[in-house]
DNA sequence: CGGTTTTATGAAAACATTTGCAATACTATT
DNA sequence: AATAGTATTGCAAATGTTTTCATAAAACCG
């Protein structure tokens, strides 16, 4: 009987091995302090020998954890999620879990196939981004009683755990300020708002504040952009073309503030004497670009931590009771804002 | 026998519910074909019904795939890998595969250590970035006999399949760029080079056109920073704020030239025309910058889906031969060089 | 209508592991 | 030295699914 060369050792190969049963090796892993330290160490030999790894997928049958987490974001290809996405994930790998990541592409059918997905590999709780999802995606969450936790928003009314910030509040702080520093022509450019709640909830938070003072927003000044630059750039540069020119402009979040600098400054339109500019969220970039972006930080770092720490507490507890933490915003001024006569 | 509610149900108490065999709907679901539609209504109804969401840990444990594709990078909070890992991951989850991803921060020892991880999770393929890697890790790789593909780099003489550009060929792209506009006084500021053969790879480029155009660059204009915007930034303009500077800048990638031209700007320092900055990698955001980055257009996307398509093949083909994808790169010149009399 | 194919289903073995229970060997106590 | 207790190990059952093989029912054909 040959000794099985490539990684197809099992756990009965290397009980042959260090000439011991199957249960001792197993138990070797699982209760190490159950076995003899002599046993144990030929055992190790053994394991090390024959390349043995251990099968997780067996694991996983006995109702063990899989030691997975499930990640269900709309894009990586975003900054703002990269961060988060970076901070959850060194957050639950620190507590021995590994990331099963999806996205969708803000498609929330798509969510629900791939959270689907999910399931079937026994992922031990979910993460999703933000509170906007389909009734079935919920439905299928509750009925099958895994742990879940929302990254991104906060809801005192959120039908799963969430950890995040209100959008709602970060609209009015981007506002008020702009409001504050006495600018009635105000521009907004924000994302679509379909089937993402951070955006609406951002594009209220204005709203709410502009209503409060009387600040009517012509038509042609409230401009729609998606997550990118250059066609925020774009978008932009065409009302700053126009004859009837806001003095200040609010930006769903950075990337379009970026693209609305980036703008001024090609077609020579000055920040902020001409044009203040709000962004939202403080990606990485907006300190460092110049003008320094002012914004709302969003601290996605802590977001991500927390919410990571929140799942790992989630799955060990085997309650489901949810919990919601707000993290607070944070008004940050730099140059691109400044008062208007 | 009351119905189990909760996502507790197993394929033998949907086939009970069917009043069918489990046989039966294992073959529901794997070879449709060969059961009768009448019965596979009944049982796709009480699939629904009971909520049951196949078990794929069980199902791994016949040797069958386990549909999950392990990912390992340094880090996805960066502008690059989020990008490269998009097009992957859109890549393989086409073809109906999940991602399993890790990160590492640099850390080849860590790699390892996630490495094993991931098959113990019996991924059915490992993707990588990069072709710096440890012993250890190679020597696993191989004895495991996964499909692997390292993502990023191209090399000829690479251990495991590659789908890439050559980075010593960036390099010299963007030096020669900056030596053919007649620039003889350049500085370089490139990312620490242990651990990352990327950079090292660049760097190693730019300096073969150096030094065979005989020219020499000073201690003080040789720096290093990581990967961030500030931390370049701050360098540079140190670098500038001296009495001795250089007409041109070869910059490691688009992140730190960025960091360049910001630091011109605050500084007043005219780009292009009292330095040239040179970027690597044209990412989002280099196009839309003012003044527009001049850079080595790295293709993200291709490379990302590529390597994707490459991993599937693999992991269907279950050769196991080695694959090397070399993509192209191209210079792009916008705004920040300009030629030196 | 009897034989032959085809189609549809079930029974049971197999997959790699964990774990409760039982058995054995060893140590301490009297 | 006998007893009780403890430390260590093995056996066998269990986990949820797939698959091979066998069987039964239906369809076809002359």
């Amino acid at each position: 009987m040959a000794l099985k060369q490539s990684g197809k050792a099992d756990i009965v190969d290397v009980a042959r091995a260090a000439k011991v049963s199957a249960s001792t090796v197993s138990r070797c892993f699982n209760h190490p302090e159950l076995v003899n330290p002599a046993t144990r160490k030929k055992i190790e030999r053994a394991i090390a020998k024959l390349g043995y790894i251990r099968n997780r997928a067996a694991q996983a049958m006995h109702g063990k954890r899989s030691g997975t987490i499930g990640l269900i974001v709309p894009t990586i290809n975003h900054a703002i999620f990269a961060e988060v996405v970076q901070s959850f994930s060194d957050s639950v790998e620190q507590a021995g879990f590994t990331i099963l990541m999806t996205s969708h592409g803000y498609d929330l059918d798509r969510e629900y196939d791939v959270l689907r997905k999910l399931l079937e590999h026994r992922v031990d709780g979910i993460a999703l981004i933000g509170l906007a999802h389909s009734e079935k995606t919920y439905t299928l969450i509750e009925q099958q009683e895994v742990p879940c936790v929302a990254i991104w928003n906060h809801d005192a009314a959120s039908r799963v755990s969430c950890v995040g910030a209100e959008n709602f509040a970060a609209g009015r702080m981007a506002a008020e300020h702009i409001a504050g520093l006495g600018h009635r022509r105000v521009g907004m450019i924000f994302p679509q708002t379909d089937g993402n709640d951070r955006a609406q909830g951002r594009l209220d938070g204005a709203w709410a504040v502009l209503d409060e003072i009387g600040v009517e927003v012509p038509e042609a000044w409230q401009m729609e952009s998606p997550y990118s630059i250059a066609q925020a750039k774009e978008a932009v540069a065409e009302l700053l073309s126009s004859a009837d020119v806001p003095t200040a402009l609010i930006c769903g979040n950075d990337v379009i503030a970026q693209g609305a600098v980036y703008a001024c400054l090609k077609l020579g339109v000055r920040v902020p004497e001409d044009l203040s500019v709000v962004g939202i969220g403080n990606f990485k970039g907006s300190l460092e670009m110049e003008p320094g972006l002012t914004t709302v930080h969003i601290p996605a770092q802590d977001i991500g931590r927390i919410a990571g720490e929140q799942m790992v507490a989630a799955v060990a507890a085997e309650t489901s009771e949810t919990v919601r933490v707000r993290c607070d915003l944070d008004l940050i001024v730099r140059e691109t804002t400044r008062g208007f006569a």
